[in-house]
DNA sequence: TATGAATGAGCCTTCATTCAT
DNA sequence: AATGAATGAAGGCTCATTCAT
């Protein structure tokens, strides 16, 4: 991103030049993907000319570079909230866990993007962005690690197959899920983090 | 795809044009996306000319379905191979889920494109492919209903999202999977399918 | 260039599209310079489409570097033509400087694009230029220090650096000559090839 | 180019804004040419903003012009300053025939722009920078015909012609020297002072 | 069955310049 | 004297597809 971009710009407009733009390509990019959307589109969706989008973004794929930034940041300090409180551990998971699908849900454009878009980043934010990206369920690995030394979870799953199992999970949503099934968002995000703590419990024996 | 597309072709080429271009698009597409493919290359890294290619193939899109309609092919065939056999239910179950890891990863090249290029398809097209696959999730939904009914497993969790969530967790292997990882496939595959019947285990109580 | 750009094309067209755009391309390119001259203009009067042009030739700059090979080619064997020959190296140097002149005026658009646009072409295609130039420059130089070697020409004028000098002049016709000024491309040819042969004279002595 | 910009600006600073713009857009240019060097490298070169820019000049075009300018009004100076003593007229070429080629490479990159660049102004401006071109070539070409009269230089060479020759040449010299090369400014420019007398030497005869 | 020249629409990006402040 | 956001036109290039052969 340009260096001025990121500044209050003109205060009295609620929403910034740069800050329309991420928002309204967030949105495209999860509708019809990062190659189908075109950078006259998302200008004209922002109600911008494109030599103003060129003037706070580098190029359209900066543009998505930014919005990984702030889906990574966002889903950071939720973890965080979760994955630091006094409760046991057990408790931890599950709330981190149910939280971040009741998120992606709520976030359902951020789901769709992050799953499918990552391979039209340029190589090397690709890999900042994975990067991150592995900080984060570094995060998450860690809880479940802390349940398995003090025996709450089985240890005969590596923690970060598991995780990656139930990130699996958590990206698909944006695949099937849709605001008019059955299940609330809340709901869902209970099952999946009993799904999770059932796979994790202790064989009977 | 064309009338002629099927039939086998002048015998004596172990592989026939269409075949090749079908080989050659799905390892591309794979690797590069849908849309970052261009026919010119598929049909350069297939030793033909473009001309071929329309003669097999109504379009690049007809080419990524036909792509799409092997992959449902083989994998409704190796789920049914699974799903209907005389064992318990809870032998089924494992035995499928294990086996859908296995040949997702030994396939990979499909996983990804199948995560990542179905908004590709014209909309006739991917609700077609959509169809089919319910139809496949459906037959894997069944068996958990199966273990449900006979209280094997616990009834709490709604099948259909217990596949959705476990189908998640398959189709993200194309995201992280590397052949030089600690883990052999067959391994992955019997931690997934542990975690799944972990996951349907009744209740401790 | 592509590959199929250099054979014959549907014979009974006298111009093949790519000739055409060789040509059309020569002429903007002097009139206008490369940069001020964009693709569009070029297609539109060579009566083509974009998509054709880029079929014969992979950009721009290539339409350029084709147009200096021609240039060389072209020279090259004319210097070659005078050089060889059995007369004494003073009359041929006057022929072959005389002849550079003379075709330096009938192709003064290959003139002024060649003094001008080197700077324009990509650094790997610069440097083939370059050194095709340098080679004709050897071959120009060659007959000078034969003159020295024989005693004709004076020695204590480094060849190479009267190789420049008189190049310099022959570029330099673009700049300023008209055809219709005062003297025909024939005199300024005999004048400039006297003024090497006076610059190369020994001292009165 | 505005009004305001000539006069001294805030002494202090050894360099005012626009003298420091022109001296980084006579780099940049002579680099990479007028069309290829952006506005915004120069600012930011130069280490100040768009709007900085067009305060004191009127457009990119008036940037180059005002560097022509100051070409000439350089060269012309220095003509003068060898042209107007009361040495022979025979000295008095040879000094200023010299001293141009010492100077021209001393500014290598004007003499690079000069060639290169004159196309890029517009048309009015063009016209300017020839007529003052033709005034300076027109002073040295009175030396060259002061000493056809007074029998000192061959006559069957029109003066006007030996100028473009001579020019030819100097200008040519930002085409292939280099700093490290065998002679110096100060030999080249001996050795070109020659050639050019060796040119107007009366016939042997 | 296969060629490959040609199309035409669209893509991302650059850039000189303006203007309110 | 200087800023920097914004414009709008243009630029080079790509690409899926068609069609005469």
């Amino acid at each position: 991103m340009n260096e001025q971009g990121s500044g209050p710009v003109s205060a009295g407009q609620e929403e910034t030049v740069p800050r329309r733009l991420l928002a309204v390509a967030t949105r495209l990019f999860a509708e019809r993907g990062f190659d189908r959307t075109s950078v006259q589109e998302i200008v004209a969706a922002a109600g911008v000319t494109k030599g103003a989008m060129y003037h706070y973004f580098d190029s359209k794929d900066d543009l998505l570079y930014e919005i990984y930034g702030r889906i990574l940041r966002e889903q950071t300090e939720r973890l965080e909230k979760f994955a630091a409180t006094e409760a046991p551990v057990r408790e931890r998971l599950v709330a981190a866990a149910s939280d971040v699908v009741v998120s992606s849900i709520a976030n359902l454009d951020d789901t769709k993007i992050f799953l499918q878009s990552m391979h039209q980043l340029n190589p090397d934010k690709q890999r900042a962005v994975r990067a991150e990206r592995r900080r984060y369920h570094e995060r998450f690995r860690a809880l479940i690690e802390e349940g398995q030394r003090t025996g709450e979870f089985r240890t005969d799953q590596p923690a970060d197959l598991v995780v990656d199992y139930f990130f699996g999970a958590v990206h698909h949503l944006g695949f099937w899920y849709h605001s008019d099934g059955a299940l609330s968002a809340r709901q869902i995000g209970d099952h999946f983090a009993d799904l999770l703590l059932g796979s994790l419990r202790p064989s009977a024996a």
